[in-house]
DNA sequence: CCGTTTCCTTGACGACTGTCAAGACTTCTC
DNA sequence: GAGAAGTCTTGACAGTCGTCAAGGAAACGG
């Protein structure tokens, strides 16, 4: 039966293979940036070559928001973990915090790629659907730590979804300019810092 | 004499013709982003040719940092004539988040290109430096805002700058994206809305 | 085992890019 | 007004880009 080999449905090698170029594009993307990612060198970061992308793909852009989307999925639940671990506010607090530092830790090329995206997607109207959803989700996700942090602290947030997004989300951004253009001492340990003083400021009191 | 034609000194008019080009270049860029303003386009967009370019310039990326440098100076003091027109800290308030408005409604290409100069500049070596120094005078306006803001209601910021300028950046730059990607309603208005929620809870009470 | 379908590589296309050299045009100097 | 210095245009260069067509390789169905 050869059973490791071609185990997956015939209808769903195609998506594995859509699957396996998205991640080299996404790797790709995150080294060189939006602009000088070009298909040659996204084919050769993976196992084909740089023709087999129109075969799967209609087009270079159809290529990006498919990896944008699959990107998605990975972060969407990231700090979930924390949530569902702290008992305490400050416990949260604390894990949360530390949580974002790790992330720009492990995941800066990452991250430096979806912010190019979102400034690319005020340009280029293809993209700003996927952007757009991702940027949603991205703050529910938030939405949730917010609302849990202030359940445990026995509050109401003073601010709405959006806003929460918005204010930690301009935090971490500065955190990772830090972090990856070196114009602070201790970026990261700012960036926790700031978390702890933030997070406690958004609860109605 | 002829007055108006040619009074500026000779070693400024080279000085005049690279501001001219660095113009175009921020107009162009700001209509097009980074990863598509060619040399010819920015050009175009002038009274020149493209060939000009490497007269006054190195190199594409010289101009780039040469045009937003410029920008720099006439973002430096935007807020700082709300700061010395308002007598209270509800004044203050509520012209800050209108002045904040209005540079959208009013600006929203080279906000954009900010932005995307920005991501670029966490792959472009090259442009960290001038980017970096922008992001330092844009932190020390909005610290102008927050602290007098503070001696305004009579109590101290509750954050430290850079924390202050991350928060305010992010929501900033959500209002610019619902603004431009359109996926929000009233993005404007929240934005509006958010900046007099949030800067309150930069007071330590 | 052959024929068919699916998958992938190769090579080429036209368009576009940053760069620069050659020369024309303008402006200044004597 | 001739020569020199400065300014700008034009055209070409070597590359790179996204795209696609032709055909080989592999998998599949009979």
């Amino acid at each position: 039966m050869a059973a490791t080999t071609t185990r997956v449905a015939p209808a769903d090698k195609h998506d594995v293979r859509r699957r396996a170029l998205a991640e080299s594009a996404l790797r790709t993307l995150g080294e060189l940036g939006y602009a000088k990612a070009s298909l040659r060198e996204i084919a050769n970061n993976s196992e084909f070559s740089h023709g087999v992308v129109h075969y799967y793909f209609a087009d270079k852009l159809e290529l990006i928001v498919f990896g944008v989307r699959m990107y998605k999925e990975t972060c969407v639940t990231r700090y979930d973990g924390v949530v569902a671990a702290s008992g305490t506010a400050a416990e949260l607090l604390d894990a949360f915090a530390e949580k974002l530092v790790e992330t720009i830790e492990d995941e800066a090329p990452m991250h430096r790629l979806w912010y190019d995206l979102r400034a690319q997607s005020m340009f280029e109207e293809s993209l700003r659907e996927a952007v757009g959803q991702i940027d949603r989700t991205l703050e529910e996700m938030i939405w949730r730590v917010v609302t849990r942090y202030a359940e445990l602290a026995g509050a109401e947030p003073a601010v709405a979804a959006h806003a929460a997004y918005g204010v930690l989300d301009g935090i971490f951004q500065q955190g990772l300019l830090g972090h990856l253009n070196g114009d602070a001492a201790d970026p990261l340990g700012d960036l926790r810092r700031e978390v702890r003083a933030v997070l406690p400021l958004m609860l109605r009191r």
